[in-house]
DNA sequence: TATTGTTATACTCTATAACTATA
DNA sequence: TATAGTTATAGAGTATAACAATA
Protein backbone atom coordinates (compact mmCIF):
# COMPACT_ATOMS: atom_id res chain seq x y z
CA UNK A 1 0.00 0.00 0.00
CA UNK A 2 1.89 3.24 -0.79
CA UNK A 3 -0.97 5.91 -1.37
CA UNK A 4 0.18 9.05 -3.75
CA UNK A 5 -0.24 12.63 -3.06
CA UNK A 6 -3.33 12.62 -5.29
CA UNK A 7 -4.53 9.52 -3.79
CA UNK A 8 -5.46 11.71 -0.28
CA UNK A 9 -8.94 13.43 -0.59
CA UNK A 10 -7.34 15.72 2.03
CA UNK A 11 -5.09 16.86 -0.82
CA UNK A 12 -7.64 17.70 -3.55
CA UNK A 13 -9.44 19.22 -0.57
CA UNK A 14 -6.42 21.31 0.46
CA UNK A 15 -5.84 21.98 -3.35
CA UNK A 16 -9.13 23.74 -3.93
CA UNK A 17 -9.44 25.37 -0.87
CA UNK A 18 -6.01 27.47 -0.89
CA UNK A 19 -7.09 28.49 -4.55
CA UNK A 20 -10.81 29.75 -3.63
CA UNK A 21 -9.17 31.50 -0.12
CA UNK A 22 -6.62 32.92 -1.84
CA UNK A 23 -8.58 34.07 -5.03
CA UNK A 24 -10.91 35.58 -1.91
CA UNK A 25 -8.28 37.13 -0.73
CA UNK A 26 -7.41 38.74 -3.67
CA UNK A 27 -10.62 40.25 -4.44
CA UNK A 28 -10.78 41.35 -0.40
CA UNK A 29 -6.85 43.19 -1.34
CA UNK A 30 -8.28 45.65 -4.08
CA UNK A 31 -10.64 47.15 -1.31
CA UNK A 32 -7.73 46.80 1.50
CA UNK A 33 -9.70 44.24 3.68
CA UNK A 34 -7.84 41.01 5.11
CA UNK A 35 -9.68 38.09 5.50
CA UNK A 36 -9.60 38.51 9.04
CA UNK A 37 -10.87 41.97 8.69
CA UNK A 38 -13.83 40.58 6.92
CA UNK A 39 -14.64 38.23 9.02
CA UNK A 40 -14.63 40.66 12.39
CA UNK A 41 -16.62 42.97 9.85
CA UNK A 42 -19.32 40.24 9.23
CA UNK A 43 -19.46 39.07 12.51
CA UNK A 44 -20.67 42.12 13.75
CA UNK A 45 -22.83 42.61 10.83
CA UNK A 46 -24.31 39.53 12.17
CA UNK A 47 -24.07 39.77 15.89
CA UNK A 48 -25.05 43.58 16.23
CA UNK A 49 -22.41 43.87 18.86
CA UNK A 50 -19.46 42.01 20.62
CA UNK A 51 -16.61 42.12 22.93
CA UNK A 52 -12.96 41.70 21.83
CA UNK A 53 -12.86 38.64 24.00
CA UNK A 54 -15.75 36.80 21.83
CA UNK A 55 -14.30 37.98 18.73
CA UNK A 56 -10.95 35.84 19.51
CA UNK A 57 -13.28 33.06 20.55
CA UNK A 58 -15.14 32.96 17.60
CA UNK A 59 -12.26 33.46 15.22
CA UNK A 60 -9.73 31.09 17.22
CA UNK A 61 -7.23 33.72 17.54
CA UNK A 62 -6.01 35.50 21.38
CA UNK A 63 -7.20 38.62 22.22
CA UNK A 64 -3.79 39.89 21.46
CA UNK A 65 -4.03 39.29 17.73
CA UNK A 66 -7.62 40.62 18.01
CA UNK A 67 -6.57 43.81 19.62
CA UNK A 68 -4.60 45.10 16.32
CA UNK A 69 -7.25 43.91 14.07
CA UNK A 70 -9.20 45.94 15.88
CA UNK A 71 -7.07 48.96 16.00
CA UNK A 72 -6.49 48.98 12.59
CA UNK A 73 -10.45 48.95 11.77
CA UNK A 74 -10.91 51.45 14.21
CA UNK A 75 -8.24 53.20 12.75
CA UNK A 76 -9.72 52.99 9.20
CA UNK A 77 -13.21 54.06 11.10
CA UNK A 78 -15.13 51.31 10.04
CA UNK A 79 -15.79 49.62 13.34
CA UNK A 80 -16.39 51.71 17.15
CA UNK A 81 -15.64 50.80 20.55
CA UNK A 82 -17.69 51.33 23.58
CA UNK A 83 -16.32 50.81 27.41
CA UNK A 84 -18.55 49.13 29.23
CA UNK A 85 -20.45 51.32 31.85
CA UNK A 86 -21.03 48.79 34.12
CA UNK A 87 -17.63 46.72 34.02
CA UNK A 88 -14.77 49.14 32.52
CA UNK A 89 -11.93 46.46 31.31
CA UNK A 90 -14.92 45.84 28.92
CA UNK A 91 -15.50 47.10 25.61
CA UNK A 92 -18.64 46.38 22.92
CA UNK A 93 -17.80 46.81 19.02
CA UNK A 94 -20.25 47.47 16.56
CA UNK A 95 -19.97 48.53 13.02
CA UNK A 96 -19.60 52.41 12.20
CA UNK A 97 -22.02 53.49 9.59
CA UNK A 98 -19.02 53.49 6.91
CA UNK A 99 -18.57 50.06 8.37
CA UNK A 100 -22.55 49.29 7.91
CA UNK A 101 -22.03 50.38 4.10
CA UNK A 102 -18.43 48.21 3.27
CA UNK A 103 -20.15 44.77 4.49
CA UNK A 104 -22.54 44.34 1.34
CA UNK A 105 -19.34 45.45 -0.73
CA UNK A 106 -17.51 42.63 0.86
CA UNK A 107 -20.64 40.03 0.66
CA UNK A 108 -20.84 40.48 -3.16
CA UNK A 109 -17.67 39.87 -3.40
CA UNK A 110 -17.92 36.24 -1.20
CA UNK A 111 -20.51 36.35 -3.72
CA UNK A 112 -18.82 36.44 -6.55
CA UNK A 113 -15.74 34.37 -5.21
CA UNK A 114 -18.44 31.06 -4.74
CA UNK A 115 -20.13 31.40 -8.26
CA UNK A 116 -16.80 31.74 -9.42
CA UNK A 117 -16.08 28.30 -8.19
CA UNK A 118 -19.00 26.41 -7.57
CA UNK A 119 -21.48 28.06 -9.61
CA UNK A 120 -20.70 25.07 -12.66
CA UNK A 121 -21.75 22.84 -10.34
CA UNK A 122 -24.96 21.37 -10.21
CA UNK A 123 -27.71 21.50 -7.63
CA UNK A 124 -27.28 18.45 -6.39
CA UNK A 125 -23.09 18.31 -6.67
CA UNK A 126 -23.66 21.46 -4.65
CA UNK A 127 -25.73 20.34 -2.16
CA UNK A 128 -24.19 17.32 -1.41
CA UNK A 129 -20.74 19.39 -0.93
CA UNK A 130 -22.36 21.49 1.55
CA UNK A 131 -24.07 18.74 3.51
CA UNK A 132 -20.68 16.48 3.73
CA UNK A 133 -18.88 19.46 4.78
CA UNK A 134 -21.28 20.69 6.93
CA UNK A 135 -21.19 17.33 8.87
CA UNK A 136 -17.31 16.49 8.77
CA UNK A 137 -17.80 20.12 10.90
CA UNK A 138 -19.66 18.48 13.03
CA UNK A 139 -18.70 15.67 13.72
CA UNK A 140 -15.08 17.29 14.85
CA UNK A 141 -16.63 19.95 16.49
CA UNK A 142 -15.36 22.74 14.26
CA UNK A 143 -16.69 26.12 15.65
CA UNK A 144 -14.51 28.63 14.65
CA UNK A 145 -14.57 30.90 11.68
CA UNK A 146 -11.55 30.23 9.43
CA UNK A 147 -9.42 33.00 8.60
CA UNK A 148 -6.04 31.95 7.30
CA UNK B 1 -29.88 39.51 -0.79
CA UNK B 2 -28.09 39.14 2.44
CA UNK B 3 -25.59 35.62 2.42
CA UNK B 4 -24.38 34.78 6.02
CA UNK B 5 -20.75 34.04 6.76
CA UNK B 6 -21.93 30.33 6.71
CA UNK B 7 -23.78 30.51 3.32
CA UNK B 8 -20.74 30.43 1.36
CA UNK B 9 -19.74 26.97 0.52
CA UNK B 10 -15.95 28.56 0.44
CA UNK B 11 -16.60 29.43 4.22
CA UNK B 12 -17.14 24.92 4.66
CA UNK B 13 -14.44 24.20 2.43
CA UNK B 14 -12.08 26.33 4.53
CA UNK B 15 -13.06 25.68 7.29
CA UNK B 16 -12.86 21.81 6.90
CA UNK B 17 -10.00 21.94 4.82
CA UNK B 18 -8.10 24.31 7.66
CA UNK B 19 -8.42 21.44 10.15
CA UNK B 20 -7.70 18.55 8.03
CA UNK B 21 -4.70 20.44 7.55
CA UNK B 22 -3.87 20.88 10.60
CA UNK B 23 -4.15 17.88 12.25
CA UNK B 24 -1.72 16.20 9.30
CA UNK B 25 0.77 19.34 10.09
CA UNK B 26 0.32 18.17 13.76
CA UNK B 27 1.04 14.82 12.91
CA UNK B 28 4.17 15.56 10.79
CA UNK B 29 5.25 17.39 13.73
CA UNK B 30 6.30 14.53 15.98
CA UNK B 31 8.67 13.16 13.26
CA UNK B 32 9.51 16.57 13.33
CA UNK B 33 8.58 17.30 9.42
CA UNK B 34 6.64 20.11 7.94
CA UNK B 35 3.81 20.35 5.31
CA UNK B 36 6.28 21.21 2.50
CA UNK B 37 8.75 18.85 3.37
CA UNK B 38 6.65 16.22 3.50
CA UNK B 39 5.78 17.08 0.06
CA UNK B 40 9.28 17.18 -1.62
CA UNK B 41 9.63 13.62 0.05
CA UNK B 42 6.52 12.04 -1.50
CA UNK B 43 7.30 14.00 -4.76
CA UNK B 44 11.00 12.47 -5.00
CA UNK B 45 9.37 9.21 -4.42
CA UNK B 46 6.85 9.53 -6.56
CA UNK B 47 9.32 11.07 -9.44
CA UNK B 48 12.51 9.08 -8.53
CA UNK B 49 14.80 12.47 -8.72
CA UNK B 50 14.20 15.94 -9.53
CA UNK B 51 16.15 18.91 -9.85
CA UNK B 52 15.28 22.11 -7.17
CA UNK B 53 13.38 24.12 -9.84
CA UNK B 54 11.61 21.55 -10.92
CA UNK B 55 10.75 20.98 -7.30
CA UNK B 56 9.52 25.06 -6.88
CA UNK B 57 7.20 24.81 -10.15
CA UNK B 58 5.50 21.51 -8.94
CA UNK B 59 5.14 23.17 -5.35
CA UNK B 60 4.28 26.50 -6.85
CA UNK B 61 7.50 27.76 -4.78
CA UNK B 62 10.54 30.19 -5.54
CA UNK B 63 13.86 28.72 -6.12
CA UNK B 64 14.88 30.64 -3.06
CA UNK B 65 12.09 29.34 -0.50
CA UNK B 66 13.28 25.02 -2.21
CA UNK B 67 16.52 26.13 -1.40
CA UNK B 68 16.32 26.56 2.24
CA UNK B 69 13.92 23.59 2.15
CA UNK B 70 16.24 21.17 0.65
CA UNK B 71 19.14 22.07 2.75
CA UNK B 72 17.18 21.58 5.83
CA UNK B 73 16.05 17.75 4.58
CA UNK B 74 20.02 17.48 3.25
CA UNK B 75 21.22 18.66 6.59
CA UNK B 76 18.99 15.57 7.91
CA UNK B 77 20.13 13.49 5.11
CA UNK B 78 16.66 12.74 3.94
CA UNK B 79 18.16 13.67 0.49
CA UNK B 80 20.99 13.89 -1.37
CA UNK B 81 22.38 15.73 -4.19
CA UNK B 82 24.48 15.24 -7.23
CA UNK B 83 25.61 18.06 -9.31
CA UNK B 84 25.11 17.48 -12.84
CA UNK B 85 28.51 16.32 -14.92
CA UNK B 86 26.82 17.59 -18.52
CA UNK B 87 25.49 20.99 -16.78
CA UNK B 88 27.51 21.94 -13.27
CA UNK B 89 24.75 24.33 -12.62
CA UNK B 90 21.86 21.32 -12.30
CA UNK B 91 21.83 19.18 -9.54
CA UNK B 92 19.95 16.13 -9.33
CA UNK B 93 17.56 15.77 -5.32
CA UNK B 94 17.15 12.03 -4.19
CA UNK B 95 15.68 10.31 -1.25
CA UNK B 96 18.98 8.96 0.74
CA UNK B 97 17.73 4.99 2.60
CA UNK B 98 16.95 7.21 5.83
CA UNK B 99 14.56 9.11 3.19
CA UNK B 100 13.04 5.87 1.42
CA UNK B 101 12.52 4.77 4.91
CA UNK B 102 10.63 7.81 6.37
CA UNK B 103 8.03 8.54 3.13
CA UNK B 104 6.15 4.92 4.10
CA UNK B 105 5.66 6.52 7.34
CA UNK B 106 4.71 9.56 6.65
CA UNK B 107 2.18 7.89 4.02
CA UNK B 108 1.13 6.37 6.88
CA UNK B 109 0.02 9.37 8.64
CA UNK B 110 -1.85 10.90 5.47
CA UNK B 111 -3.60 7.77 5.51
CA UNK B 112 -4.75 7.80 9.02
CA UNK B 113 -5.71 11.33 8.80
CA UNK B 114 -7.46 11.01 5.49
CA UNK B 115 -9.09 8.13 7.35
CA UNK B 116 -10.03 10.24 10.32
CA UNK B 117 -11.43 12.98 8.87
CA UNK B 118 -13.61 11.07 5.83
CA UNK B 119 -13.67 7.69 7.09
CA UNK B 120 -16.99 7.81 8.43
CA UNK B 121 -18.28 9.06 5.07
CA UNK B 122 -20.25 6.30 2.71
CA UNK B 123 -18.46 5.45 -0.25
CA UNK B 124 -20.71 7.26 -2.31
CA UNK B 125 -19.99 10.55 -0.50
CA UNK B 126 -16.48 10.46 -0.59
CA UNK B 127 -16.53 9.42 -4.30
CA UNK B 128 -18.23 12.53 -5.33
CA UNK B 129 -16.50 15.03 -3.18
CA UNK B 130 -12.99 13.85 -4.57
CA UNK B 131 -14.83 13.63 -7.88
CA UNK B 132 -16.09 17.26 -8.22
CA UNK B 133 -13.00 18.88 -6.02
CA UNK B 134 -11.40 17.16 -9.42
CA UNK B 135 -13.30 18.71 -11.53
CA UNK B 136 -12.68 21.95 -9.58
CA UNK B 137 -9.12 21.81 -9.97
CA UNK B 138 -9.01 21.23 -13.59
CA UNK B 139 -11.47 23.64 -14.61
CA UNK B 140 -9.18 26.09 -13.19
CA UNK B 141 -6.15 24.63 -13.89
CA UNK B 142 -4.77 24.11 -10.67
CA UNK B 143 -2.10 22.03 -10.84
CA UNK B 144 0.50 22.99 -8.35
CA UNK B 145 1.30 20.54 -5.04
CA UNK B 146 -0.45 22.90 -1.97
CA UNK B 147 1.89 23.45 0.98
CA UNK B 148 0.43 25.39 3.29
C1' DT C 1 -6.64 37.17 42.87
C1' DA C 2 -9.00 36.91 38.35
C1' DT C 3 -10.17 39.08 34.03
C1' DT C 4 -10.15 42.49 29.90
C1' DG C 5 -7.58 44.45 26.75
C1' DT C 6 -2.69 46.13 25.27
C1' DT C 7 1.99 45.77 24.05
C1' DA C 8 6.85 44.05 23.44
C1' DT C 9 9.11 40.37 21.56
C1' DA C 10 9.98 36.54 18.81
C1' DC C 11 9.05 33.06 15.51
C1' DT C 12 7.64 30.85 11.06
C1' DC C 13 7.11 31.07 6.45
C1' DT C 14 7.74 33.06 2.23
C1' DA C 15 8.78 36.56 -1.47
C1' DT C 16 11.97 39.86 -3.69
C1' DA C 17 16.00 40.62 -5.56
C1' DA C 18 20.88 40.75 -5.64
C1' DC C 19 24.62 37.44 -6.07
C1' DT C 20 27.84 33.37 -7.78
C1' DA C 21 28.89 29.94 -10.93
C1' DT C 22 28.16 27.91 -15.19
C1' DA C 23 26.75 27.71 -19.92
C1' DT D 1 23.34 37.07 -22.10
C1' DA D 2 20.67 33.44 -19.95
C1' DT D 3 19.99 29.97 -16.43
C1' DA D 4 20.53 27.10 -11.82
C1' DG D 5 20.95 27.66 -7.37
C1' DT D 6 22.11 30.65 -3.05
C1' DT D 7 21.65 34.21 0.19
C1' DA D 8 20.45 38.77 2.39
C1' DT D 9 16.67 41.33 3.51
C1' DA D 10 12.08 42.34 4.42
C1' DG D 11 7.26 41.58 5.15
C1' DA D 12 2.92 39.38 6.80
C1' DG D 13 0.73 37.10 10.29
C1' DT D 14 0.39 35.24 14.66
C1' DA D 15 1.71 33.39 19.33
C1' DT D 16 3.76 34.03 23.98
C1' DA D 17 3.98 36.40 27.82
C1' DA D 18 4.53 40.43 30.58
C1' DC D 19 1.72 44.48 31.54
C1' DA D 20 -1.99 48.04 33.18
C1' DA D 21 -6.55 48.81 34.60
C1' DT D 22 -10.53 47.11 36.68
C1' DA D 23 -13.30 44.02 39.27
Amino acid sequence: MDTPLRGHLGFWLRLVSNHVSQAFAAKLAVSDVGVAEWAVLRLLHEHGALMPSRLAAELGMTRGAVSKLVERLEGRALLSRTVSASDRRCQALALTPAGRALVPELTALADRNDAEFFGALSTTDRAAMERVLREIARRHGLATVPVT
